[in-house]
DNA sequence: CAACTGTACTAGGCGTTGTAGTACAGTTGT
DNA sequence: ACAACTGTACTACAACGCCTAGTACAGTTG
């Protein structure tokens, strides 16, 4: 369901909540799909039951799913999963940019990738 | 010279590494230009000498600075790191790109963020 | 020789991550 | 009512990275 990576340096956790967003974001898990309980998915995993349920929380936080009690965790059928996917994209480009920038790349030179990887394919 | 953030989370050294990169790449650290002596660096910024030395360290490493006991470090005119670590920005840049457009980011939306960290400090 | 420089260690504090264990509350099916 | 599941909420501990603190040694300069 989810691949992790142990070695990464990634926190699990992280893992485990980006990997959830991205299958409810592309509709693999769909609104009110259930997810696997903390312990079932801990066992599956070979992590501590207490790192998923941070993931959850953390998730359960963002809005992409919600839990209950004594039922499970299940994913949330609004578009938050596609909000939070498009934030963490802006962060990601935005700590490339200031990298690039630190790099010595200029403002036309990063706006001009822009308009390569745009210009790459138009379906 | 260097502006340090201590409460971001981001490694001192870290810090101390793309600030030097940055400051040679753009040219404004000339080829053999001495940098501050790891102790007093520190006492200027207010860290622990070690914290500067993994810093230079690590420079040295990337071709950035060379370092000669007893007398200091200095920028490098080694013009192959600068380009290889342009490089790699530029290809970190393209893939965060990619991933953005495909979360659904506008070219003119990622255009705004470069335009915005290029506005946030300028020397 | 003194005062600077880089370099190389050891030891410890501190916060984050993750493990381990326990306990409690809500839901479901029998 | 009961058992077996679910989420939730703690505490305690180990491991790791970042950083501080201190010491020591070697090379350069005046």
């Amino acid at each position: 369901m989810i691949q992790i990576d142990y070695k990464s340096g990634v926190p699990i956790y992280d893992q485990i909540v980006s990997g959830i967003s991205r299958l409810a974001v592309l509709g693999i898990l769909e609104k009110d799909a259930q997810l696997p309980s903390v312990r079932s998915f801990a066992v599956k995993l070979g992590v501590n039951p207490n790192t998923v349920q941070k993931a959850y929380l953390i998730l359960e936080g963002k809005g992409i799913i919600y839990s209950i009690a004594g039922k499970g965790s299940f994913i949330a059928g609004n578009d938050n999963a596609k909000k939070e996917l498009m934030r963490s994209a802006e962060k990601a480009l935005e700590s490339a940019v200031l990298n690039a920038k630190n790099a010595g790349l200029s403002q036309n030179e990063m706006k001009e990738i822009i308009a390569k990887v745009f210009l790459k394919e138009e379906e």
